[in-house]
DNA sequence: TATTAACACTAAAACGTTGTAGTAAAATTT
DNA sequence: AAATTTTACTACAACGTTTTAGTGTTAATA
């Protein structure tokens, strides 16, 4: 039953003609006339002929075909970028790979040399926490040597000049912040990560900013910066005992700005548990605009990143960058502002 | 700065020797002298030589690569396949390609003849919701007929003959339903999807055989068929207005099994709006162990489908194939055991 | 009528590998 | 010393395309 793949060779053969005459019709060339490509075109049609990709790319030195290499698939926000990318890129007739770090260094250099083996044409690529602790770069300046465009979103470093595509963490934060504190609120509890990783940081300090515009002194006791480890099952029963240990303490707060969805969702359980409610005494606001946000009791209000747009974004940038020779020298840094969708927690 | 790779032919020429003598050389070919062979390593390891993939893949006729079409991306158990589908493939030295159907049988038809024009050696497929309403499996056949091996996940048809991983939907719905049963309830709320989706038809006939088992006759008013076209936010207020309208007209349950997370999820903002207890009054379980069971309060019950198994027994069926000549004939099901995952809503 | 232009096609190289077959030179055997 | 084997290489085809540079015919021009 294998019908297998017809050739160019087999059609000329088949034929008698050459190979470039049938090259030169299912090109529709001028060169060939109109009966020979006819002919050649129907014959073509009756056996599926379908042009070889692999051997085009070897001539060509191009793919089609683009490498997104993230640090986690489940997870709401990379799979939205994902998606992004996937229908932009697969609109411009590109393909997508995906590869997945772990979150681990080592993965991600695998993967990248992996991909720049050949295969892709140019990478997307959202640092993995280890690299960023890390701050070794070595594997992402070897892929740009070889003259394959890299671009960074989300997770990124200024120690390297490549075109990038990052929320506004920072001014996300005040926004939310502030969001809180025009509800009346002024004790805002937040729930942020370790500074290594920007994001945790730039959210961290706008935050800050937010507060010291409004007069209000900031309180360490307020400020809980999550030691984000692997499992997330044991990360949250940790921060649930934190806050359950802060309200015992008799530490007060009447707002609460958490950096995900995840302990924004942990809090509210504990608020629960206390029977605190939400959002008459404590106001509710997180980075993430995800699913658990949709789902929970109150709903969550959340700042979203738009996860797609930056997928449609950080594409756009390297399919230029590919198809136009001349962006190759200039690199830019595209903002994707956040914006806050208020639901029942605020 | 760009220094593009280097080719075997470019190695020759700089040293002198033959084309054939730096491959084999690279290869640890036993025909070339020590000497030699060290100068040539050394000299390719120097320059970063890597070797090109795309013109391999052309000579060998594979491309270590495998094509992955999902309906969607952005949900929690198809981003788990992918997960067990990556992490197998790659550690057995397979790159993974991502196309998504977005539910749409033209979308799907398109990724597959994308992927079937070279670039992949074999595809592992979840059915869009239109082309199991269409029952047009036409580009399926087409793409087996070319050698191709298709594995179908999940959303499987038996009009197609080739390997097939699937749920064990009906008894886990069973098992779920039972487990409810077995905590003493008799009335217990069904929320499904229209028949067409063989899950939720599968998962409505284990219900249904669990009622009958335990001697409880099915009732009706109780079965509710959630019409899920697109947007999920729209389907949710819909179903939450139907259970609404249920409690309204005194139509008592005091159980809840849903075909997902998102479908209980709903039923529980109702309960907890009507002030009705759960699991007290109300004991709750659906299928889909996701990120939204772990942070409702109470978080859910949930059957769990293994998703990363499904992908690595996917993975392994397909690379199997790919492998073993020997393999392509005879065609497997298998089939995943689900397990339920008890949390505080039961 | 001789030259040129247009037409309809073909040959061959190139993209980067690998593997088979072949070839000198050196080493071994008879 | 001649025949054979071994060693250490090289040439070349093949994978499936596209493209450049031809090559005969026929038609148009001088």
């Amino acid at each position: 039953m294998n019908k297998k793949r017809i050739t160019l060779k087999e059609i000329a053969t088949e034929l008698g003609v050459s190979i470039s005459t049938v090259s030169k019709s299912l090109n529709n060339s001028p060169e060939i006339g109109e009966e020979t490509k006819k002919k050649v075109v129907a014959f073509a049609k009756a056996h599926q002929y379908r042009t070889n990709t692999i051997a085009l790319s070897l001539k060509n030195r191009k793919t089609k075909t683009i490498g997104v290499i993230i640090p986690e698939i489940v997870h709401y926000f990379f799979s939205n970028v994902i998606n992004g990318i996937e229908n932009y890129a697969s609109q411009q007739g590109y393909n997508v790979i995906i590869a997945v770090s772990n979150e681990s260094f080592e993965k991600e250099v695998l993967q990248m040399e992996a991909m720049a083996n050949g295969f892709i044409d140019g990478i997307i690529i959202s640092l993995a926490k280890e690299t960023l602790k890390k701050q070794d770069y070595y594997h992402l300046q070897e892929t740009m040597a070889m003259g394959i465009p890299v671009i960074l979103f989300d997770r990124v470093t200024s120690n390297l000049s490549c075109d990038k595509v990052v929320v506004d963490d920072k001014s996300g934060a005040e926004a939310a912040t502030t969001f809180l504190i025009n509800k009346g609120r002024k004790k805002i509890l937040l729930l942020s990560t370790q500074d290594y990783l920007n994001v945790g940081n730039h959210r961290t300090n706008g935050y800050l900013d937010a507060l010291k515009k409004n007069g209000i002194f900031p309180d360490n006791r307020l400020i809980i910066k999550c030691n984000d480890q692997r499992s997330s099952e044991e990360e949250m029963v940790v921060l649930e005992k934190q806050i359950e240990a802060l309200i015992d303490e008799g530490v007060d707060f009447d707002g609460v700005f958490a950096v995900n969805e995840i302990y924004l969702a942990a809090a509210l359980r504990v608020l629960r548990a206390k029977n605190i409610k939400v959002p008459k005494e404590v106001s509710m606001i997180c980075f993430t605009d995800g699913v658990i946000s949709r789902y929970t009791t109150p709903r969550l209000t959340t700042v979203s990143q738009h996860a797609e747009e930056m997928g449609i974004t950080s594409a756009e940038l390297l399919i230029e960058k590919l198809e136009d020779e001349s962006s190759m020298d200039k690199t830019i840094t595209k903002i994707i502002q956040c914006s806050i969708v208020e639901r029942e927690s605020t």
